[in-house]
DNA sequence: CTGCAGCCTGGAGTTCACTCCAGGTCAAGC
DNA sequence: GCTTGACCTGGAGTGAACTCCAGGCTGCAG
């Protein structure tokens, strides 16, 4: 390990390694996505591990469309304790689900965008 | 055939058909997605089968993630006539390499909420 | 002839998810 | 000792894509 026993993060560097804007994570806080970040001497955010994980889980439901609102209610089942185990399931399985669906879509709708495609190519020759 | 000879179709027919909504249609003519719409006598809009199907393509592409403003660039190669069909491929083609990233990255965010939901299952037992 | 459903217009309002801003603090390098 | 850059706050602003509204017309079922 390095001269500080645990890993802390800047917020640049939690910018680096999630993806999200400085912005975004202090929005994310204040709608209480994020609990309470720890806070250096001087008032600045100090990310643990801890913080750059669950950063992961969210990146992951949001690049996968779920609403902010439905995060934020993740997010209070997570923090209600292990006995949410359960609904949180039930969440992720009820997301997975709707992905599924979504790529499925994707995946019909592209045949639809090939066959103009080839339509096109027959066109020009 | 029926009573008609050319098939039109009624605002209400064609949010049955396509799934806008009527304020999308309109909003979609404003705009300048479709060409402006027939009337009746009565100034009520009809649409061809020619809209319809236009309609269909404007679904896709919204459905696949395109922005309205690169539609609106597809509408108007498509108004400027046959010498548009190779730009209309280039940008038919560009927007399926972002489908199937958009398919790519889906598929391995899924990956990962599934993987936690199998933990979760490991809490739970 | 009355009522109602479906449609019309221009323009305002809404939602979502950020993103930006002004004005300020603090640590470190030159 | 001064500047620079990363960070802070509360609150306002943005952009995308609709969605809604008030007020008004028409056609037809009862």
């Amino acid at each position: 390990m390095g001269s500080t026993g645990v890993s802390v993060y800047t917020p640049g560097q939690v910018v680096e390694e999630t993806g999200f804007s400085l912005d975004t994570l202090r929005y994310y806080e204040r709608i209480g996505l994020l609990e309470p970040i720890g806070r250096n001497a001087a008032g600045q955010r100090r990310f643990t591990q801890q913080d750059v994980g669950w950063l992961g889980m969210l990146r992951c439901l949001r690049g996968t469309g779920m609403p902010i609102a439905e995060m934020l209610r993740f997010a209070e089942l997570t923090r209600a304790g292990d006995h949410t185990v359960r609904e949180r399931i039930e969440l992720l399985e009820a997301h997975d689900r709707r992905v599924e669906e979504q790529v499925d879509h994707l995946r019909e709708q592209q045949v639809a965008i090939r066959n103009k495609i080839n339509y096109y190519h027959s066109v020009v020759g």
